[in-house]
Parts: structure tokens; C-alpha cells; sequence
DNA sequence: TGCCATATTGGCAAATATACCAACGAGCAA
DNA sequence: TTGCTCGTTGGTATATTTGCCAATATGGCA
């Protein structure tokens, strides 16, 4: 078993993961690095508010992020963290299977 | 891409991850199932506290409940889950290699 | 039935997360 | 310098999460 503190730190990382809109900037990146008016363009959110959730994946460690030009751009660090996707989807079928099908807040 | 539908079930999921005690929880599981009384001596919190945390695992679907006797029964429903963790550990190992230690809070 | 052990639920307070607007800073061009 | 674009930071309001205590089921046993 692992430590109380550890676990504290991969909860942390997780936890960064844990955001509809951090999942898809995630997604968004597996195709390769994007500059933030990209990534922005993805969404109908202020521009600090993309910032922000930005800001929770670079201090995890899972982007980093460069200037180019005028452009800040951002690179996904650990593309495996996209594997776990699958692993997902296998707890939604799961649940499907078991009937328990709406996941949805009633 | 995913849709933003899609990826807020998905991030209900990983949700139910993001906390220490849950992430032990699903490690102490992997195991094999157990009762309630031997999950909730893991840790130094009230027994509710501790229910609460299983509830949240449950409503996901990552584990089920059962009865057994004056025991209730958790078990682990997917365990890919833990495979997710070896990837956490590669974030961790990057962040240390680019000399970023330290992910605890200022 | 009454009592006890086991776990869940309700309610509350404190901490954390999220999103907006506004202000700021950095870099480039005129 | 001035003005412009790009992105970040500060501040605030609201929502969600977390953990404790107390009260409530639920089931077994005397």
C-alpha cells in the first residue's frame, strides 16, 4: 500500500484531470502542441478562466507551455494520461451493463 | 473530439479518484473486496466520513456493495482503474527529472 | 420484543474550486 | 512613445467538497 502522502500527490494530479473543460484541453493536445487562442477558441469561457485551468495542468506537470511570437503555446508532457480514457469509458459500460446507465446529477 | 457531454460524465469518474483517501481505498481493493470495518480502520476518520467516501465510489460505478452477515462488502468492479496509476507515477518521475520537485501546496 | 453492533443519512461549518470582470504586464508595430 | 494584441493575475461571488457530530435505519441475537 502506499503512504497517506502519496497518495495526497497522485490525488493532486488527478485531481487536475478532474474538469470537463481540462479533460477536453487534454484531448486537444494529444494532436500535438496548441497555442492558447486555439485553445481557447475551443471554448464559450472567459479567457482567464481557460487560462486558469491551464495553469492547474502546467503546475501538475501534465503541459508545459512556450512562447512562439505573440503566441503562448502548450505542449501535452505525458500523453499517457490519455490511455486512462479507455479505462473510463470501461466503468460507463460497465454501468450500462449493470443498468445503472444515468451517471447524470438528478 | 469528445463533446463536452462526454467529457463531463468522464470527469465524474476520475473525480471519484481525485482524493487520497479514495485512491487508497481503490488501491486497498485491488486486493480483492472487502468489508467496510477493514477499510474504515485505514484510516483516522469518522465512520461516516469514511461512507461517504465509498458512496462516492459506488455512485460511479467503480465499486459495488454487498451485505454479508453484519458486514458490508465492497468490492472493486474495474480494476483498470489501478492501471492509470503507473501512468500518475509518470507524470511524478517527469516533474522530478525537469526539476520541478515539489508538487505539495505552498 | 429489546438490545447491540454496523453502517448510512442529515445537517452544519470550513475549505476548495470555478467563473466572471477588471486590471495588469509583455511584446510588437506604427 | 503610443497603441494594440495576447495572455495572466487579482478580486469577488457562487457552488461544490469535505469532515465532524448526531440521528437514523438495518439486521442479528438474547
Amino acid at each position: 500500500m502506499i503512504t497517506f502522502e502519496e497518495a495526497a500527490i497522485r490525488s493532486d494530479i488527478i485531481k487536475a484531470m478532474a474538469h470537463p473543460v481540462r479533460l477536453l484541453i487534454i484531448e486537444y493536445l494529444k494532436e500535438g502542441p496548441r497555442a492558447f487562442s486555439e485553445i481557447f477558441g475551443l471554448f464559450d469561457l472567459d479567457k482567464s478562466t481557460v487560462s486558469k485551468h491551464l495553469h492547474v495542468l502546467k503546475e501538475t506537470g501534465i503541459v508545459t507551455s512556450r512562447k512562439n511570437g505573440v503566441d503562448m503555446v502548450y505542449t501535452l508532457e505525458v500523453p499517457c494520461v490519455t490511455d486512462f480514457f479507455g479505462c473510463v469509458t470501461a466503468v460507463i459500460e460497465n454501468n450500462v451493463r449493470r443498468q445503472q446507465v444515468c451517471l447524470c446529477k438528478r
